[in-house]
DNA sequence: TGTCTCCTTTTGCTCAGACATAATCCTATC
DNA sequence: GATAGGATTATGTCTGAGCAAAAGGAGACA
């Protein structure tokens, strides 16, 4: 008697025979419909297994080809980036936001080649800080394309946030991501009330919208940080 | 006509219609039923879009209580954590693993309370590094319960790693990882080559099998390491 | 008023069958 | 022997139907 759900049965099978059993690294395991007979259950409960094993990064999967055991058995991981302001208030917290500093000026080299921009176009920089309790809890240093986003000029930063207002306004596409440790510099040491070289937790984030780049964004966080997922 | 797959326009729509269409947070969406009336697919394909949308983090499911839109619209990325030798050598680089540090000991009172072990109870503690080419990558500072896995007592680890050793012998079921940002103790600066303080990015991990504590490791990484994702 | 039970709605999962699509393999042809 | 093209096969997706399980809601009853 199934105590759990089948599929779920079946995940918890295939994971062990690649761990343990007989499915070594690079194993070419048998089809679909094989595999259904074996386990006594549908090609569509099967696949939906076969289906969750390849995002936990176990094995591939080609069309003809067959399923096999990947050579390095990568495990992926799900992390979970609230808003700021959501993540800060879950904490208990009250929320503050502030602008630092806002400036129009001409993307700089290493902006351009990060995101694909031609040579000087314009860019909208800030650089805001976000509190928890007035304790300082992220600084935000961005920069919008303005190229793409002429509206983010005219936009009002002081009361709500760039991340907050680009959500609601940018669809999202292509999305990279990056975590990090840098050394505080002057500016993230001022605002996050850290000594000079002390090390600081660091996203960055590009963001595309059908290849057309919208914003770069570096989030350095206070001393302690992390960030942590389960699975 | 449809030039991709039908559950794939279907999420598009979804999403489009909770970033900018009508679907704002909070929102609580008709269900499976009459949104594949209206998207005009059936129940199983809503379904798995609905299930896709909730894996991406936008909307939340209950039953009865039904589909809806998240009030914090989080993004979850994923992240992929190869081995250290699969990473290196990925990179066309030399690996070449060194173990430092062999001690069988009581488990301190930290690792104690982070991973439920009973206080006092035995643990094998190991020191490696892992290099790229003569340059030091990586240092793992591992910590194994000796109560739930006495064979690793008798291990030789200084050929083959306690990770890759670990992968091969122990099915996975729990794990928490975490990542941030640490100041270089002695330890760490003398392997990976660093100044005391500097900052140096750490993955954290402990690892349950059925409740039963089994590692935790910190991979310390050298300077300007990052981990990246797209999506 | 409070609590307990039963009903209904909505999602979760499974199934059998079908067609689409990619990629490999084989064969015919030059 | 090389190449082009078709047959084969495994995965990808969709359908419609049905049962299971969770949970909110209504009504009975103390």
């Amino acid at each position: 008697m199934t105590e759990t759900t089948r599929f779920r049965d079946v995940i918890d099978t295939i994971l062990n025979r690649i761990t343990k059993g007989p499915w070594g690294p690079g194993t070419l395991l048998p089809s679909e419909i094989d595999l259904a007979a074996e386990f006594g259950c549908s090609r569509s409960t099967m696949n939906r297994a076969l289906r969750d094993v390849t995002e936990m990064g176990l094995i591939e999967r080609k069309r003809k080809a067959g399923t096999r055991v990947r050579l390095t058995p990568l495990r992926a991981a799900r992390f979970e980036m609230p808003l700021v302001r959501a993540d800060i208030e879950k904490a208990g917290a009250a929320y503050r936001y502030a602008l630092i500093q806002r400036d129009i000026c001409p993307a700089p080299d290493w902006l351009s080649a990060k995101m694909n921009l031609s040579p000087n176009s314009p860019a909208l920089h800030l650089i805001c800080v976000h509190y928890a309790d007035d304790r300082a809890f992220q600084l935000e240093d961005r920069w919008i394309n303005l190229t793409a986003l002429p509206l983010s000029a005219t936009q009002d930063f002081t009361k709500i946030g760039p991340n907050e207002w680009l959500i609601a306004t940018v669809p999202f596409s292509e999305v990279e991501v990056s975590f990090l440790a840098k050394s505080a510099d002057a500016l993230t040491a001022t605002y996050l009330g850290q000594a000079i070289g002390e090390p600081v937790f660091c996203l960055e984030r590009a963001t595309w919208w059908q290849t057309s780049p919208i914003t770069f964004v570096t989030l350095s966080h206070g001393p302690n940080h992390r960030l942590t997922t389960r699975y």
